[in-house]
Parts: structure tokens; C-alpha cells; sequence
DNA sequence: CACGAAGTGTTGAGTTTTCAACACTTTTGT
DNA sequence: ACAAAAGTGTTGAAAACTCAACACTTCGTG
């Protein structure tokens, strides 16, 4: 059972926040969310995102802080999956050509010079 | 007002099998769906997405075809930017890194060129 | 042309989601 | 110590969503 049930929208977007920030508590997720709503309708949105075991929640000082259960690098990796599949048909080319769009001008050389080293890294252990 | 309302749970993965296939027929969406639904469901669906300005329909032959109304290039450049900046905090760097784990092996020679090419003209635009 | 198959639209009921009001507890400042 | 402020939980009502039943139209084929 390792599968956990699906999101309506606004606990998606609450998961959104919280993938974003980190670790955080009700208010700093309500600033965050669009359309805010108010205090409580926020603490209910999470209770309820506790109990589908999408968020945990620990003690910190007198309030609590919500993090998702998913460790990030599984929640990244299958976001960005996502992402390849539907809309670059898998192409891993294609995707790489729209963050290089995006990132526009604020790539610095060494990050250029990191991803060149990452893409012969790639190379080597794909043969 | 360019801003649509936003998709509930069911909503969106029809658009999302939409962005994977291209314009597509209510049976040819059906059949992609998660759990499908009966055809009449999936029929209110496209209605209501129709309604909402997030599909639009043309009659191919006797049938319905149903497609975006966003420019594919739109959704595209959108989703990868979500994904940029709530899982990799907006590190093309970081993101590039994930693609190249998910394309494994698959990525030939010549896709390794293009990339490295698109990469250095990355850089001189950036300056 | 008759009849089944394929395609479509409408409706409304059951369920889920969304949300705020309210009551309560803990902390902070005076 | 008291009051205000900050934090939390419960509840139930309103809205949105999901879905199938049903009626209807169009197409293909004997």
C-alpha cells in the first residue's frame, strides 16, 4: 500500500507550497497560497492532507510544521517525469532546449561548465 | 481576462492526456483515463472543460475533436516553469540534472551534440 | 429501409471539497 | 495576573465535482 490517494486542487496547491518552502507552518503556507483562505479553512485543508498520510507534522516550539511524507528527490523526480512525458513526448532533448529558454541569460559559466560534465557523465553511462 | 479557471482533479487529467496525445476524440480519451469512467461521464467533462475555455471542439467527419485552446508551446514552457521553481527552487542547473537521470542511457550521440550546442548558445544570449 | 452500432447531450443524485464560524488553548506583553 | 494575540480543532453548510441513466441523433450494413 504504498500508493496514496489523490489530490483536489487546493491540497494540491497546498503541496505545491510546501515542495517550494519546505518545511512550514499554517500561516506561512496561507501567505503562500492563492486566493487565500482563512486561517482554519487552511488548518482543515492540512488536517486533511495528514490523515491521507500526504502530509506529517511535528512540534516545533508551540505550533506545528507540515512537511510532505514523500522524500523530495522522489517527489522531484517524478514531477519532472511527469512534466517530460505529457508534454515533450519523452524527449529529454526537448525539455532541456525549454529550461535552457527559460534560465534566458542568468546561467552562470560554471553552471554551463557543470552541466557540460553532467551530460558526458551521462553519455558514459549510458554505453 | 487571459486567466482560466482552474481544473479539478478529473479535469486535469483530461488535459493532460490531451497535451500527451494531441487533439484527440472523447473514446480516445476515455480509453487513456485512469479508472475511466462511463463514456456519458467523460462526455461531461469535455463540456464543462469546453465551458471553461480549456478545450475547444471541431467536427472531424460525424465526431468531436478535442484540443487545447492554450498553444501547446504555452502549456509546455508553463509546466516545465512550475516544475523549476516548486520542486528545483529554480535551478535550471539542478533540473537539467534530473532530466538526464530519467533519459538513462537512451540519449544518442547526436542529442548529446544538440544539447551541448544549445547550451553554448545559451551562453552567448546571455550576455 | 430497418436496425444495430457509434456518437452525443441533459439531467440530477450522491459524493467530495471548500470554507468559515466558533470554541478552545497557549503564548506574549504590560 | 490579565488581556490581547497567536495557534489549533471541530463542525456543518454551501459549492463543486463526479458520474451514470436515459433520450436522442447519425452512421453503416444487410
Amino acid at each position: 500500500m504504498t500508493q496514496l490517494p489523490p489530490l483536489s486542487r487546493r491540497e494540491r496547491e497546498v503541496m505545491d507550497v510546501l515542495y517550494e518552502l519546505g518545511p512550514a507552518t499554517a500561516v506561512e503556507i496561507r501567505e503562500r497560497l492563492a486566493d487565500p483562505p482563512t486561517d482554519s479553512a487552511v488548518r482543515s485543508i492540512l488536517r486533511i492532507l495528514v490523515s491521507k498520510r500526504h502530509l506529517e507534522r511535528a512540534p516545533e516550539g508551540h505550533r506545528y510544521v507540515y512537511s510532505p511524507t514523500m522524500p523530495v528527490l522522489r517527489a522531484r523526480r517524478s514531477a519532472m517525469h511527469r512534466v517530460l512525458r505529457t508534454f515533450f513526448g519523452g524527449s529529454v532533448e526537448g525539455a532541456v532546449a525549454m529550461l535552457l529558454e527559460l534560465g534566458e541569460g542568468d546561467l552562470t559559466p560554471e553552471e554551463r561548465e557543470r552541466i557540460m560534465a553532467m551530460i558526458d557523465q551521462a553519455e558514459e553511462d549510458g554505453r
